[in-house]
DNA sequence: ATAAAAGGTGTAGAAATTATACATCTTACG
DNA sequence: CGTAAGATGTATAATTTCTACACCTTTTAT
């Protein structure tokens, strides 16, 4: 059981720019602040603007924001609403579950409501954090003084032109 | 985020065991009356003895049979032991964890510390169930009266033979 | 108006994980 | 000894996840 780099890479992505709100984030910035694939991250943040957790803006000197503050994204939405499939067992799942004739088990299956309390409860845990409870002096001082190349060992001006 | 088919067949085997205490059950029973592949359920049965939770024989009238009560086996002992890679973010990887160098937020990443908790929380919660408790009396009535194809629609003798 | 910058979308393929099948060995019982 | 049942290892198939590439759309600066 874990949670997909989806997931991880869209709460990374979200605490950055929890961190960086006097600004719009390029996508090609986040991407090489944490050294992961571009072309990956465009699809997460697409689907966390579809969510509403960010704002986008196109164009010349667009970029990224967080569309609340921090203090108001609260942790078990952006998993609830990243990681798709949280039905824990096959009896879980949508189709056999709505179907009715999940394992032979069936209804009377104790298993799934143990499951289900069990991810209740780990979903109750991350609905008491918001993103900004993330977000610690620590961090600010490590991602945040970026400009040229504090985060990573890049400049602003590394960056591959476009082809 | 789901737990792996492997844990789910450990689960339903023990559940099937803990109806079935006044007999050996084979393998072949077992995957038969859920419809899953038996070689596959070898190997999970194999690692439930290595693990402690069942007691197998070999040989002519073998089979398995649970190593304690159904009272004394807990949900999240298995759960833990089944399903083996519970990081739920790269963060919390042994090896990355280990390095002390995971991703870029490092060791001050509160991430880490919010997903161990609700993780732990999790496992409280199936901490706080047996084997004992999966088991109703509508299961034992499903489940229970067996032997000639009450569970599923097979004899005991429909089992083929060998090859 | 045009070009450049940035996000949006779709597809294809690589990599990793998970599940299944097959073959063979070992052990226990009769 | 022969058979039934678990033990073990390997190989293949299926699925999921991740990455790469190509091209489109929107916005802004000049």
């Amino acid at each position: 059981m874990k949670l997909t780099l989806h997931t991880d890479y869209a709460l990374r992505t979200l605490i950055y720019l929890g961190i960086h709100t006097d600004r719009l984030v390029s996508i090609r910035e986040v991407a090489q602040v944490y050294g992961i694939s571009e072309n990956h991250l465009v699809k997460i943040i697409h689907r966390l603007g579809l969510g509403g957790f960010i704002e986008t803006a196109r164009g010349r000197n667009g970029g990224l924001k967080l569309a609340r503050p921090a203090s108001e994204i609260g942790i078990g939405d952006v998993v609830r609403y990243t990681e798709e499939d949280l039905g824990l067992v096959t009896c879980m799942q949508p189709e056999q579950a709505a179907a009715g004739h999940c394992c032979i088990l069936s209804d009377v299956c104790r298993l799934r409501g143990v499951l289900g309390e069990a991810l209740a409860s780990f979903m109750t845990v991350l609905d008491h954090y918001t993103l900004e409870g993330m977000i610690t002096p620590d961090e600010r001082r490590r991602l945040g003084g970026r400009e040229a190349g504090q985060a990573g060992n890049l400049s602003a001006s590394d960056l591959k032109p476009a082809g």
